[in-house]
DNA sequence: CTAGAGCGCTCG
DNA sequence: GTACGAGCGCTCTAGC
């Protein structure tokens, strides 16, 4: 192809800004082994231009190409409006050295590279493409931002890199619902909250787009906007049409931009092996050096090696893609046996069940799925039942054709799955395990992919595997609903065809073992392998235990209590109408709202996120002085809660078949730590009030035994201590002092025997307050006193112990350098917020003030119950919740003391030998015959 | 009808 | 605009 660009040329235009981000975050940190540079987008940047290079081959291949950067925070767009973009975190600190890299390796791959200052990429690329269309030529434009979709036409698509679809105009439909002319109009609408774009108030994309259709265009629009038939709607469009039209002209491409280069510089060239593998070699990525070596057929160039065996894995592994068609249904034994003998002759093999339900102990066992090699996967189906017609009401209730016999296939499978020398891969293991302990089946020893992103990358991105494949795979899964449906019309996983159901299943345990492949190696690098595997992975089987152990809830209690409150609300509820004067909905903050602040014109109306009025339980609380009827809502509500909450909905959540309640913890469900506790919670049965504590008399212990609970007395208070050092509070804790009423004594220049509870109960929420990141306002707001005082409370607590606020000011420093906090046990809780600009700095910073507290306390219940079954094993006692920082047991009446000495010891000993703290770690122990007497 | 956002309340 | 970390039931609205 000669150099002039026109008809028959094809260019390709990357997004290279986007390219490194993507880079920076989906790799780990890594850095340039001789000098600790951070290199890891640099490393993620030529991988994705070598894999670029090297699949442009073929007719399609482009004949000019060109990678575009911003340039400069300061664009035109920001002198139209100044918080255009103004959300925008800094740039992180281990990212801006390696910007001018990636110039440097996209020029050492001979592509050309393009920025100028003072504007972003889109503009340039925009302008290019035009340029391109104008002559006859093709263009494919490299990015997944769909700013650039209005780019999209006659010779012009998109290409996301990241799922590798191609977006023409009917993906810009599918995405705005209008064409690519029409996106600029949508987009003026909708906003966009990233870049600060305000948009028109409560118009989406889909609204947005049904009225672009409706009218035509955006002009058209907002001349007729009286036309419009909803008044919200039609109010919005007149009153901020400024601001929309200013929305447009920020969302606007520039396509004429004058360039100080012509297309026909952007001609693809090969790169030159010495300048490439120069730079490759300076940058020391020994795998893609050597890689691109052989393939140029020269020698590579010798790279450093200080330490032969840590080797980051620059390049992305050389896996076959993710095939769902590909896959195998296992429907006799000789090939059950066949999968069954690789994964016992590799020793590993990743493992994913099929159930009918989400309740892993009320659901049905379907199929098993196992991976034993990126893309070497099957499913076995057990319990599938065959299609019916599709035209009788009722589906058929016979097995389908080419399944193994339930109890011949588990029979087969159960060696395999127990075999200590066979590392069994799950995603969320403790379900699968549940599952399969139901039919006989104890599987061991565990890895789970969830627990090591976790480990991994905890406060960073949720952990579920739709997430993680898109991550770190690049790959969306088949979405489950394909198979199932939604709503009403939804299906159990047993009604699902094999071959489908075959591609879904075999495609879950094929991913899971690529993110075990992924993480696996990385959990050292991240110096987070303890964590996994003393606080993570030993966790599984204690939490199964326990969630299938479930406690006895007495129906009869919750029933009668029900009963109770309903009476009680009906009462309430007609003299609140009575004093209302007419009837409404009490559930109803919004109807609420108005009747008290509207009709009866109270003081303190303030709006919330949809413009009602909020009433939560403080305001309603001050409101009581006024009037009589705050007070009867506030006693409606927390009947409302008790009955709707607890009563009612704890008694749906008794097992059938056990006649106990199962909670199911969520081992990743809070990035400090903790565990989280779902269907049922129980971990906020109420206790804070009289009427609330009587639920706990609903969980009782059996005929002989008694219910146990041991909590940790002050254990945040404790580990703060310790954390920031102060001597005073670690004195008093060592004495067994009264820690608030010292604080108070401290603090007031009040002696401990002249404590008043008033003065105390100041100080234990200013200590509460320090855990939590303390502010002014929010002491002012806990205590009910002026904001000036509770900030005077403040000073005087730093000036008294200073450790504290060097403490705080240390934990937000280096949560600001590294952008992580860590336990005293070497947990990670990321902190990608803490840069943040506006509001969400102040949370960003007290959020990584608690984590390391709360997060060390959280450490040290999971040290202690992964310690407890071996400890307790031959007492007659089984441990069956945890709530934070209390352990609940179910004892035979004669062993309770031996337990209580058992547990105690356990718990108080829990943080060693691994960490020596400063302070006592003190037990308090409870038994009864229901949890409100344990307590 | 169904899904999701927002509110409010429960716990440590 | 604000104390940290969670889950869940109800109301209300947008969209099928």
């Amino acid at each position: 192809m000669a150099g002039q660009f026109g008809k028959g040329c094809h260019l390709h235009l990357i997004d290279g800004s986007a390219y490194i981000f993507r880079a920076f975050h989906a790799l780990p940190p890594l850095t340039r082994k001789s000098d600790g540079l951070p290199i890891g987008a640099v490393s993620g940047f030529c991988n994705m231009l070598h894999r670029y290079v090297e699949g442009n081959t073929g007719p399609d291949a482009p004949t000019h190409v060109a990678v575009v950067f911003d340039k400069g925070s300061h664009t035109f767009r920001n002198d139209l409006y100044d918080q255009y973009k103004a959300n925008r975190e800094a740039m992180p600190e281990d990212l801006r050295p390696q910007i001018p890299l990636t110039r440097e390796a996209t020029e050492a791959f001979n592509i050309a590279c393009k920025e100028i200052e003072g504007f972003e990429a889109d503009d340039i690329m925009a302008t290019l493409a035009c340029q391109a269309r104008e002559a006859g030529g093709r263009v494919t434009i490299l990015s997944s931002d769909k700013d650039l979709m209005q780019l999209v036409g006659e010779g012009v698509e998109m290409l996301d890199p990241m799922k590798n679809k191609v977006i023409d105009r009917d993906g810009v439909l599918e995405k705005f619902g209008v064409g690519p002319e029409r996106v600029v109009d949508v987009q003026a609408l909708a906003g966009d909250s990233v870049d600060n774009v305000p948009g028109a108030p409560g118009i989406g994309i889909k609204t947005a787009a049904l009225l672009i259709n409706e009218f035509g265009s955006l002009e058209e629009l907002l001349d007729r906007a009286e036309e419009i038939k909803q008044p919200k709607r039609r109010q919005t469009l007149i009153e901020k049409r400024e601001q929309i039209e200013l929305s447009k002209r920020l969302v606007q491409l520039d396509c004429d931009m004058e360039l100080p280069f012509t297309l026909d510089d952007l001609e693809v060239k090969e790169p030159d092996p010495e300048v490439l593998l120069g730079f490759l070699t300076k940058m020391e990525f020994r795998t893609l050096t050597k890689r691109i070596a052989d393939n140029a057929g020269v020698e590579a160039p010798a790279v450093p090696e200080p330490t032969a065996a840590a080797e980051a894995p620059e390049a992305a592994p050389d896996w076959p893609a993710i095939d769902a068609a590909a896959y195998e249904c296992v429907s006799d034994m000789a090939a059950l046996e066949r999968w069954i003998a690789r994964a016992v002759d590799l020793g590993t093999v990743a493992v994913d069940t099929e159930t009918t339900g989400l309740n892993e102990m009320r659901c049905d066992l379907v199929g098993v799925s196992l991976a034993v090699a990126p893309g070497e996967a099957c499913y076995i189906p057990l319990a599938h039942l065959a299609e019916d017609g599709g035209e009788g009401l009722f589906a058929s209730d016979a097995k389908a054709e080419g399944q193994i016999p339930m109890d011949q296939a588990l029979a087969a499978l159960k060696p395999l799955l127990e075999d200590a020398a066979v590392m069994k891969i799950g995603q969320n293991m403790k379900y699968d395990a549940k599952v399969l302990s139901r039919y006989g089946i104890e599987i061991a020893p565990i890895d789970d992919t969830m627990l090591m992103s976790y480990a991994l990358h905890g406060g960073e991105h949720g952990h579920g595997m739709d997430t993680l494949s898109e991550r770190y795979l690049s790959h969306t899964p088949i979405p489950i609903k394909e198979l199932l449906g939604t709503g009403k019309s939804q299906i159990t996983f047993d009604r699902v065809p094999l071959d489908k159901a075959t591609g879904y299943a075999a495609e879950d345990a094929d991913i899971t073992l690529r993110l075990a492949l992924t993480f696996k190696p990385q959990l050292h690098r991240a110096r987070v392998t303890r964590v996994y595997e003393t606080l993570e992975r030993p966790l599984v089987p204690v939490l199964k235990t326990m969630e299938m152990a479930g406690i006895a809830v007495d129906r009869g209690t919750l029933s009668r209590m029900s009963g109770k409150f309903a009476q009680k609300m009906a009462e309430l509820e007609s003299e609140i109408h009575e004093l209302a004067g007419e009837k409404f909905n009490v559930g109803s903050p919004a109807q609420l709202g108005d009747i008290l602040f509207e009709k009866m014109s109270l003081p303190g109306g303030k709006r919330g996120k949809n413009g009602k009025y909020s009433t939560p339980a403080d305001v309603l609380e001050d409101l009581a002085t006024e009037h009589d009827l705050p007070g009867r809502v506030l006693d409606w509500r927390q009947l409302s809660k008790l009955k709707s909450t607890y009563t009612d909905a704890l008694q749906e959540h008794i097992n059938p078949d056990t006649g106990r309640v199962h909670t199911s913890y969520v081992q990743t469900g809070a990035n400090t730590g903790r565990l989280a506790s779902a269907d049922p919670n129980l971990q906020n049965i109420p206790v804070r009030s009289e009427e609330g504590r009587r639920i706990r008399e609903a969980f009782v212990a059996p005929e002989g035994k008694v219910l146990v609970s041991l909590d940790y007395s002050q254990i945040e208070l404790r580990i703060l201590a310790h954390m920031a050092g102060i001597d005073a509070l670690k004195e008093a804790f060592r004495e067994g002092q009264d820690i608030h009423a010292m604080t108070a004594s401290e603090m007031f220049n009040v002696p401990m025997d002249e404590m008043t509870p008033d003065v105390r109960r100041q100080a234990k929420a200013i200590n509460f307050g320090v855990i939590y990141g303390i502010s002014g306002f929010g002491l002012a707001r806990n205590l009910r006193i002026p904001r000036a005082e509770a900030q005077g409370f403040i000073d005087r607590y730093f000036e008294r112990f200073p450790g504290i606020k060097q403490y705080m000011d240390d934990t937000v420093a280096f949560a600001q350098e590294h952008k992580r906090v860590e336990t005293l046990f070497g947990r990670v809780i990321h902190t990608p917020e803490i840069g943040a600009k506006g509001p969400r700095a102040g949370f960003a910073k007290r959020a990584a003030i608690n984590a390391p507290i709360q997060g060390t306390a959280a450490d040290i219940i999971r040290r202690a119950m992964v310690r407890m079954p071996e400890a307790i094993e031959g007492l007659p006692a089984k441990m069956l919740l945890q709530v934070h920082d209390e352990l609940l047991f179910e004892v035979e009446t004669g062993a309770v003391d031996d337990l209580i000495g058992t547990a105690r010891r356990i718990m108080e000993g829990a943080a060693e030998p691994v960490v020596k703290l400063d302070v006592p770690l003190v037990v308090d122990a409870g038994q009864g015959a229901n949890w409100a007497e344990a307590h």
